[in-house]
DNA sequence: CATTCTATATTTAGCCA
DNA sequence: GTGGCTAAATATAGAAT
């Protein structure tokens, strides 16, 4: 018998680089995807391991999988919720508190750096002088609170990306040489 | 030939369930856990996905993986955004770059503070004399840098929460009562 | 994008170093 | 905990729904 009769090609050896194919590149995700999460929940319930596993598809289009709970894990990242603590980690969590000292002291700069920001508003609107003619450090918090609260997440992001530089060089003994001196986030 | 001439039993089924044989639930992690890491190389290549990974293994130890850069994962989860404004927006940008300027004061502040916590290394093992006997602060970038940079990501976090709540009160008019105080991020 | 159906490509359980 | 090794268990590329 001729093996044309194979129904199909079966599972083909791929290069790995990228899927150059639309269709087949989120197709290759999506199987994928449930794959890994597939992994991860074994490797919980086999081991009893805690993983958290975050992916965009290709589309950018969020996916997720947690345990113990990855809304928890998620939820922090998306700052969304409050949420009670849930550490079970002592390690992190003795991590956290402390450092939950130092970044309450951040705070209080940094909250009263605002107050002078605050009365610098006119600055600010020559500044932005385009569209947004509203002194919006002074609107209720019903108009601007989520739309900004989700872009000034993104601009506390890029601080803590940063912070999470310079705690790595210093910290960690890191292989960066500048230790004194670091550059504006920007 | 009889069957036994086999080197080895091969991989054989196992049941779903916690491996029970502590030193078989250590090494299964450890394979199955560079196995995901794997997969998510793989599916990033392959798809162009982003990709973020942090797993604790039965003892505690945490490993992570993450491209393209811890940063960019976290900063997309913060960033995540069902409309597509942000960056273009001018506005946005010169309040950012204000805000640059508080937050790298803030910055050097929380640095200064770091080397104060490094000093106070001894008192960290203490509160952590469980599993991780390491000195994690001391340990080379190489091993730890990825790794906890994904931990550390969820902590400051979890600041960025806290600032965002506490600017919104103070800032925009927010309708918490607590504008003058306000009690530890915890 | 998700799923189903094969025929393979990969992963990995059990052992040993 | 990490790295082979081998054979059997799985994941999945390709095609189609």
């Amino acid at each position: 018998m001729a093996e044309s009769s194979k129904k199909t090609k079966g599972k083909q050896k791929i290069e790995l680089k990228r899927i150059e194919d639309d269709n087949d590149r989120l197709v290759t995700f999506s199987k994928r995807r449930s794959g890994i999460f597939k992994k991860a929940s074994e490797i919980v319930t086999l081991t009893g391991a805690e993983i958290g596993v975050i992916v965009f598809s290709p589309t950018g289009k969020p996916y997720s999988f947690g345990h113990p709970s990855i809304e928890a894990i998620s939820n922090r990242f998306l700052g969304v919720n409050p949420e009670p603590n849930n550490n079970a980690n002592p390690f992190y969590e003795a991590f956290r508190q402390t450092r939950i000292n130092e970044l309450n002291k951040c705070l209080k700069n940094l909250l009263g750096q605002l107050d002078n920001l605050k009365k610098r508003g006119k600055m600010f609107k020559e500044m932005t002088k385009e569209k947004n003619t509203q002194d919006w450090w002074e609107a209720p918090i019903d108009e601007m609170n989520l739309k900004e609260a989700l872009e000034m997440g993104a601009k506390f992001e890029a601080l803590s990306k940063c912070l999470l530089n310079k705690l790595n060089e210093k910290s960690f003994g890191g292989l960066g040489a500048s230790s004194s001196s670091f550059p504006p986030i920007n």
